[in-house]
DNA sequence: CATGTTGTTGGCTATATTGCCAAATAGCCA
DNA sequence: TGGCTATTTGGCAATATAGCCAACAACATG
């Protein structure tokens, strides 16, 4: 049942893997916007260079940007652009723990806990 | 610029890393079906259930799914069905993926490598 | 060529994740 | 109550991840 698709999910985890992390799913947003240096995406997060570079080579590894040399600078470019669309997603399970967390609230002040 | 919004960025990648297993991810794909109780599940994957209860509590905290006991038994429920959109994007990763390995062996037999 | 800038890689430590076993908990039924 | 099933939790060892520094590679420019 699962083994056989194993290899399967296995593929896909790696994908999402590759994005659940703060620094990374920043990226993703800000290269909706356009291609970045790893020198503005450096900047931005500010963290050290070689930890971008990483972050940035994990992304590549996964498939979801692809790099690209000019001169002297890389420049890293979203490949899947539907990514956005995701984050509607992840956000309405945000949305229905906010709800949950307000609920919680609300009936722990009516048993005055 | 990310300083300020990290903890968004935070919290969003926790949903994410939630999903990010493979066993975890055939377990939303089972539970889009309709809900199955924990030995349902552990039986399709094969593991531990012990393993299998603790992948389940990851998916909860996340706020992925609920669970609903009844008798003996826990049920568990996706909370979130947008989640089966996503995969068609990470499924669009993957195809490029295998574009780009296709046209690697393409170019390979070309220059006779 | 020498120097500065931009990125990547190796190495290291700290921390997190995974998955198993064993033990504990909870509900069912005789 | 005692035994059975279903599930969760604690503990542990193996493995993976994160982020820093240092070293290196590639390019630009004086």
């Amino acid at each position: 049942m699962y083994q056989q698709r194993k290899k399967h999910f296995e593929i896909r985890a790696k994908v999402l893997k590759a994005m659940a992390h703060p620094s990374r799913l920043f990226m993703i947003e800000e290269l909706e916007k356009g291609e970045r240096c790893v020198c503005e995406l450096t900047d931005m997060i500010g963290a050290d260079v070689s930890t971008v570079s990483k972050h940035l080579s994990v992304l590549k590894q996964a498939g979801i940007v692809i790099d690209d040399k000019r001169g002297n600078q890389v420049f890293y470019q979203l490949r899947v652009p539907c990514i956005l669309n995701f984050f509607g997603c992840v956000e309405s399970v945000l949305e229905l723990q906010a709800e949950d967390h307000a609920a919680t609230l609300t009936m722990a002040r009516k048993l005055s806990i």
